[in-house]
RNA sequence: GGGCGACUAGCUCAGUGGUUAGAGCGCUCCCCUCACACGGGAGAGGUCCAAGGUUCAAGUCCUUGGUCGCCCA
């Protein structure tokens, strides 16, 4: 092996074959039973009609990051999976792709129709697994789950009755949104406002017995063939004389009366409203105040209805041309104002949304509010950021009904009957599913009607918003209604990561369904998880959201190609801060590329120097054996012994804060911390520390060596693994591993071992390298080739720093390219030679007449003014007793060592300044 | 109209009241040293949007304003 490892990591062959592997040994299946801690988490389920785009990514990192940690650190961990049937976009596809035969699904009738989605499904839908399992994401795919499969489809009929018995599911005639492109209503959430340029046309109205006239504005003057009254405010004296008289409307020749509500804003226009009872919201609620007729003008495709009278036919923006132009001709058009106006868009297909009165199913939402807003008020659901916590409460406190059915063929249909004869609505007998086709349908088909009867009875030919059997998620994929193992053990789940974008779409609607369905006999038990930790974002480089239909979407897989999963992944991770959106750039996926490269190539140079050791006798086995490993850090004598200690020290540090950090979904931080870790710690300082030891000229300092270097290399790949699973997966292996361990994702997540944490060491490094950076630093300046070895001075007073210098020659005079470093008795002769100094040492290279004196003195004229001036605020600060009198006592201290530093390294600046000028 | 957020190095962003505000990329200089040029070393670069305030101490907390986003109505 150690003779073939590539020079560059290549992740494209690992990744597929682990990919495959995990997957293949149903590696993340969960286990439920066993005692100790649990951690679930379900998956928020993509569409079936979806790739996996960039937002994906950065969600299914997140989750896995923390999977992979909690199940390494021997927590009972499932990720749940599965898929969401996706309603109006599922039927889309299928409808568009029968376009292309010239059928409508209406030509197939519905059973056909489903048929073929169903078929469409099977053969093309979920893509997106796939691409999951190549991704890396460590579901436990035995339990994968589907909204429309028949256990999920009962728990939805169960959800409904339940809540229809309650009377929390109503039917009822009321003004919904309805898509005219989709052809069915849509919820208010589904509905996005867009700022546009619009008209507002003033219209007048013949007051009738008179011949003056009222003058409406609106942006809609198609709709007032629906109008049946206009209304002004009560208050209004220009119009109260008219109040209860009746105006003539123009074009349909009706009479309408003029109504005092003090829902009319005075200021708007001229302060006297059209009122449409059937087109739009508020005149609806003004309309059932006053018990006006409700006139829908319209079609299920926007086109005028006969209601219309003689625009029926005409499509609803032809009209409005139409209704303009005669009421122009009529000299009823009074003038046109430019005005820019938020549109209501479906949010799936961006058609304009109409307003209209119609029939269908709704939620009461506020009696399941408050549960939830008590469940998030009282933290027993933390939000984080926890701004969002604010805006969830927000929402909830302005809730509104939910309509929750929709004109489509693909989705639950709705457990009611309608009795043919009295019209009575009769649910469901229970929840029971059947099969038809291989498919889910409701079972507990009622048999007559209890009130007149009758038996001829239908259902309902609605069903179900998708985001209801969404909003059932976390239990129904456990098995509820039944009390099922796994919802005993999984429920309430650990954590939701999900985007801010479906937190009132969906987050909060689980909150609510889960608290009032299922059967726990406290809050606590109901809630369907602990934590929500809302994600940012993915935004192009403009700021704008990633569309696919705009071409501005970034496709993971292509990345993947390119850099490698886990340089996606680390990518991701590591822009993640929370509470702020990410924007893509190309630099910092090379950079995390680079990072996997690091990672790759420090294994590389361990592995291919083994052989060197191993002609001198010593195996693999004897060096990094699972139980040699567990016994690290041995201890080493000679001039490598310190950075040993050392590096088991940071290591200790780096899981404490990785730890924290993932705790508290700082993946940024977390990543940064190991990256760190290992670049500069592990590669640059620990490594090239040690090298020579590793060579082997002593036997025993190169095993205690070899056996700490591969100790400290297995940590830090289990550290590493959530992020980047393949690679250390691939490096894993190529340790000795315990007989039968198949995974490194099964390994155990390092412990932050307290006895390995060694201030002493780390201060002692911290010097050295500072000696170390002082020297180079000279070398640099001095523009010494890199090459030559050259000899220093070195000058402290402290006995241990001597000492530290003493004992870890070796290594200092190879990482400074020294030939020597000679201890001086006495302060350093700055004559022919410049200096580097801390307030602990000064550090001397003699140079030829290659330096540049005057730089050398603008140099130090900078250093000591940049000195000074911090002298000088930290001598005021202290000279102030109130400051001294109240700030803590350490601070103070601290404050004032820092400054009699600084006063040292000042003054050995001015010193050699004086001389050298 | 209501709400939420952002503004820190050339760029993208961290920064949890307390040393001289950090990272990656980019830039300058040197080095293809036998793990890695996807590399090593050394540098330059910041009145932390503005003005007030709280505090012994403010990039961080508060107020107001500016610019730019987003959500809701």
């Amino acid at each position: 092996m150690p003779r073939e490892i590539p020079k560059a990591y290549e992740p494209q062959e690992i990744e597929e074959r682990w990919a495959k592997s995990w997957f293949d040994e149903k590696l993340f299946r969960a286990e439920n039973s066993g005692d100790g801690p649990v951690f679930s988490i379900a998956l928020p389920p993509p569409n079936i009609t979806g790739t996996i785009h960039i937002g994906h990514m950065l969600e299914h990192t997140q989750i896995d990051m923390l999977v992979r940690w909690h199940r390494m650190r021997g927590h009972r961990t499932l990720w749940l999976p599965g898929m969401d049937h996706a309603g109006i976009a599922t039927q889309f596809v299928v409808e568009r792709q029968l376009a292309k035969e010239k059928i409508r699904r209406q030509d197939l009738g519905r059973e056909e129709f489903e048929r073929r989605v169903w078929h469409w499904r099977t053969e093309r839908g979920g893509a997106i697994k796939d691409q999951m399992i190549r991704l890396g994401a460590s579901c436990d795919w035995t339990r994968e789950r589907f909204t429309l499969e028949p256990s999920l489809y009962r728990a939805v009929i169960e959800a409904f009755l339940r809540l229809y018995r309650e009377g929390l599911i109503y039917r009822g005639r009321y003004i919904v949104n309805w898509c005219p492109r989709c052809q069915t209503a849509i919820s208010d959430l589904e509905v996005v406002h867009v700022e546009r340029p619009g008209k507002l046309w003033h219209l007048r109205y013949p007051v009738v017995g008179s011949n003056e006239f009222l003058v409406v504005a609106t942006t809609r003057p198609e709709t007032m063939l629906g109008d049946t009254a206009v209304a002004v405010h009560p208050d209004d004296e220009r119009y109260q004389r008219f109040v209860g008289k009746h105006v003539m409307l123009p074009l349909m020749e009706r009479e309408i009366p003029v109504i005092a509500d003090a829902y009319v804003d005075r200021e708007f226009g001229t302060g006297v409203v059209k009122i449409t009872p059937a087109h739009d919201p508020n005149d609806f609620e003004v309309g059932r105040r006053h018990d006006l007729p409700e006139i829908d003008v319209m079609t299920n495709d926007a086109h005028m209805s006969a209601a219309a009278g003689k625009y029926a036919g005409l499509d609803r923006f032809e009209a409005r041309a139409r209704v303009v132009s005669d009421l122009e001709a009529l000299g009823l058009l009074e003038c046109i104002e430019d005005i820019s106006h938020a549109v209501g868009v479906c949010d799936r297909c961006k058609s304009e949304v109409e307003p209209r009165i119609s029939t269908q199913w709704f939620m009461k939402m506020k009696p399941l509010a408050e549960p939830a807003k008590e469940a998030v008020r009282g933290g027993l659901i933390e939000v984080v950021p926890d701004n969002q916590r604010t805006i969830l409460l927000n929402w909830l406190d302005n809730i509104r009904d939910w309509c929750i059915s929709r004109q489509l063929w693909w989705g639950h249909r709705i457990p009611i009957w309608h009795c043919d004869d009295c019209k009575e609505m009769v649910p469901a007998t229970d929840s029971r599913v059947e099969l038809f086709e291989g498919h889910a349908r409701a079972a507990g088909i009622p048999a007559k009607c209890p009130k007149c009867g009758g038996a001829k009875l239908t259902q309902d030919t609605d069903v179900l918003d998708t985001w209801f059997s969404s909003s059932l998620w976390p239990f129904s994929t456990l098995g509820w209604p039944d009390d099922t193992r796994d919802l005993r053990v999984y429920y309430p789940t650990s954590l939701l990561i999900s985007g801010y974008d479906i937190l009132f779409f969906w987050d909060v609607r689980m909150i609510m369904m889960g608290l009032h369905l299922t059967g726990g006999a406290t809050a606590k038990e109901r809630i369907p998880f602990k934590r929500l930790y809302l994600h940012s974002l993915v935004r192009t480089s403009e700021g704008a959201k990633m569309s696919k239909t705009k071409g501005t979407g970034v496709d993971p897989l292509q990345l993947t190609q390119q850099y490698g999963t886990d340089a996606l992944r680390y990518m991701l991770a590591s822009m993640a801060a929370p509470g702020t959106d990410i924007i893509l750039s190309d630099d910092r996926i090379v950079g995390a590329r680079n990072f996997a490269n690091k990672i790759w190539n420090a294994a590389r140079f361990l592995f291919v120097n083994l052989e060197k050791v191993e002609a001198a006798g010593l195996t693999m086995e004897e060096l990094a054996a699972p139980e040699i490993r567990a016994q690290a850090p041995y201890p080493v004598t000679g001039e490598g012994a310190l950075a040993h200690r050392w590096i088991f020290s940071r290591l200790a540090a780096v899981t404490a804060q990785v730890n924290d950090a993932l705790e508290n979904f700082r993946f940024h931080e977390a990543c940064q911390t190991l990256y760190h870790f290992f670049w500069d710690d592990f590669c640059d300082w620990y490594i090239e520390w040690v090298k020579p030891q590793l060579a082997g000229a002593d036997r025993e300092v190169a095993l205690a060596a070899w056996r700490n270097i591969f100790a400290a290399l297995d940590n830090a790949l289990r550290l590493l693994h959530p992020v980047m699973p393949f690679l250390t997966e691939e490096l894993w292996h190529k340790l000795p591993q315990p007989a039968g361990a198949h995974s490194i994702a099964l390994d155990k997540f390092p412990e932050p071992s307290p006895h390995w944490a060694d201030a002493s060491s780390d201060d002692s490094m911290a010097r050295l390298q500072e000696i170390v950076g002082a020297a180079r630093n000279i070398r640099a300046e001095m523009k010494l080739d890199p090459k030559r070895k050259v000899a220093a001075d070195f000058w402290t007073t402290g006995p241990m720093l001597k000492n530290l210098v003493t004992e870890n020659m070796d290594p200092l005079l190879r990482s400074a390219a020294l030939s020597e470093l000679r201890i001086s008795p006495v302060h350093l002769d700055p004559a022919g030679a410049a200096i580097r100094s801390t307030s602990a040492f000064d550090l001397r290279i003699a140079y030829g007449d290659t330096v540049d004196k005057a730089a050398e003195i603008a140099r130090l004229n900078k250093e000591i003014e940049r000195l000074a001036k911090d002298i000088e605020s930290k001598q005021k600060r202290l000279a102030d007793d109130n400051f001294t009198g109240k700030a803590p006592g350490k601070i103070v201290d601290d404050l004032r060592a820092t400054m009699m530093e600084r006063q040292i390294e000042h003054k050995k600046l001015r010193d050699r300044l004086d001389q050298l000028s």
